[in-house]
DNA sequence: CCTGGCACTCAGAAAGCGGGAGTGCTAAGA
DNA sequence: TCTTAGCACTCCCGCTTTCTGAGTGCCAGG
């Protein structure tokens, strides 16, 4: 780790927040004034080419100012920011936001929005896998003869259903008796577990399993087959808000990145990643180890369901973010989401 | 209505389609030589001089070739377009996906993704406001003794579901109840019928009712109010396949585009007024009457559920879009797409 | 070790300059 | 009367040139 004088890193911080402030490269003269600072433009200068010497800062070019370098942003981010924590009318419009009786699906997917609102970045939203989670109860409604449909409940409330089609027409009462025994035999273990079990006994196909056990079997196999290869866990909003970035605005870039939030791979890595430890995380440029991610920084955050981590949320911004807001409205958010879907919750 | 010589128009037509193909300003010379006129540039010089007068073409200035005029457009979808069948390939791909036994609301959504990929430009989709639909059943399922998960299935398949939470604690066997009772006055009748007797339920608030049916009705109301503030049905995929247009690269404009992306507000407006007649719609620019989209066409058409008319698909790209083809998969799209949501359909 | 001074560098704007694509017009030919 | 070849003209585009100003590095004096 680098260490400096005070002067070196107070000096490197007004830097930092002056470009991060305009965007535009900050030489000597202006950071004096910025900064009010007690020293000339030369003694900055000598200070300024210390640090680059260190790789905190660069010039693009000879006569222009000086931008900080990732490294720089990093050192920023280490040592030199104080998170300070957001102003109570900000605190209350998130908290606003996390009070509507939702469906805990619905409530996850709708911080995306709700981040990239209050960020004036992209917001992004990784959403738990559900294998782990405990099956409650499953149902079949009969919508025509040859259309079911079947409703899975999660223990979180989270619901899935899916509309089959069986082979042959079955009455309501079949159906409610199906459900009972389902019930009777998953209620209470994990999806994941329900699986497993379902894919052992249609292999078995046992004569001894009644028929319509066995349809029902069927059908919540469907229905997990189809949550297997089912959408993509991660959403995201507000990617427009990057189009007012100067520095992001090169086309080539700018396409790889819309494409890399349309194909979501790599964003669903690097939010894995962020879910094995716990609090903010954050990736300045090419540290995310992805291409298409290399002008922009992620900040991320894990959320909780009763002290387990399911997911993550985060922004995606330009490397020159205001890194002490974005993490306080980042942490904060991930905060309150967890408290929001944790159990014992009242309304 | 314009009316032209055969000739200028075959000219127009092939005018157009050279410019849709490269973006370029196309000039009599290349003109002859692409489209294998049998008359010389200089003629070629006056036909187009004379669409010009007309205001079907224009020159972006002095030494460059035409340009096709939003009058243009018109004349050529309206008149000169020759719409021809997908070919085979084209139509398997599209008919496999809409194979799947998904959720119905989960078919509709993915339908813009669909639209996006097959044109390369941006798919929209408008949901179906549900309020006319019919209701099946409710379910109550208790998750935690203050929480209690709603679930609302209407007669097309769709499923909405909320977590409430009531003023005291029921047992599953008083939900169950509740349940049983709501769903005997209710199952049949249409969302917005139910939603008008619950709202004079809770008014009236009369002692015959049962304590428990009043709390089914309170909790049911609930769902209801929620689906009334909903989210926003409208869905939009692929917006970054504009970038790639350099005719919508403006910073200024693309900004304003993605914005009416995000707010809807427009696009929403815009999808309603096809929702009214049947068929394919074309907006040319600014035809559409919206600033946002005056650099683009969009290309609509609503879709079915039992003859109904109940939302709308579409596609947003540049003006400059192969109407021919786009035109084909917008409506195949939205006919199959009827065929899927309507009854009586096999899987 | 700080600071004023000074020469130097270089991006970016403004201006100048062909080259070339494409036009409109005219006059001759069918 | 319509078509076509010829030709002068226009004006965008890409190139180079020039100029300016912001900012630097370095030196020498405090």
């Amino acid at each position: 780790m680098v260490s400096l004088t005070p002067r070196a890193e107070r000096l490197l911080k007004a830097l930092i927040e002056q470009y991060i402030a305009d965007g535009q490269p900050v030489g000597s003269r202006t950071l004096v004034k910025q900064a009010g600072l007690e020293f000339s433009p030369a003694t900055v200068r000598n200070i300024m080419s210390d640090l680059e010497e260190l790789g905190l800062i660069r010039s693009p070019h000879t006569s222009a100012g000086r931008v900080p370098t990732e490294r720089g942003y990093r050192f920023f981010v280490n040592t030199l920011l104080a998170v300070k924590p957001l102003n109570t009318q900000d605190v209350a419009s998130l908290e606003d936001r996390f009070l509507t009786d939702q469906d805990p699906q619905q409530l996850i997917e709708s911080v995306s929005g709700l981040l990239s609102q209050v960020t004036r970045l992209a917001g992004i939203v990784r959403v738990p896998r559900r294998a782990g989670v405990g099956f409650l109860q499953l149902d079949f409604l009969s919508l025509s003869p040859t259309r079911v449909l079947v409703i899975l409940v999660a223990q979180d409330g989270q619901v899935m259903n899916r509309v089959i089609h069986p082979k042959r027409p079955y009455s309501p009462a079949e159906l409610q008796q199906a459900a009972n025994v389902f019930n009777g035999a998953y209620s209470g273990r994990s999806l994941e577990d329900v699986r497993r079990s379902l894919v052992k006994a249609l292999r078995r196909d046992s004569e001894d399993m009644q028929q319509i056990l066995r349809s029902a079997v069927e059908m919540a196999h469907q229905v997990f087959a189809g949550d297997e290869r089912g959408e993509s866990p991660l959403f995201v909003s507000g990617e427009s808000n990057l189009l007012a970035f100067p520095e992001l605005s090169d086309t080539e870039k700018l396409r790889r990145l819309f494409d890399a939030f349309t194909a979501k791979q790599d964003l669903l890595h690097l939010l894995d990643q962020s879910m094995v430890s716990q609090g903010v995380q954050i990736f300045i440029g090419a540290e995310s180890g992805y291409e298409a991610l290399e002008s922009c920084s992620v900040v991320t955050a894990p959320y909780e369901v009763d002290g387990q981590i399911v997911g993550t949320v985060g922004v995606v911004g330009p490397k020159r973010m205001s890194y002490d807001r974005v993490i306080s409205i980042v942490d904060l958010t991930a905060r309150l989401l967890s408290g929001a879907l944790s159990h014992g919750q009242a309304g």
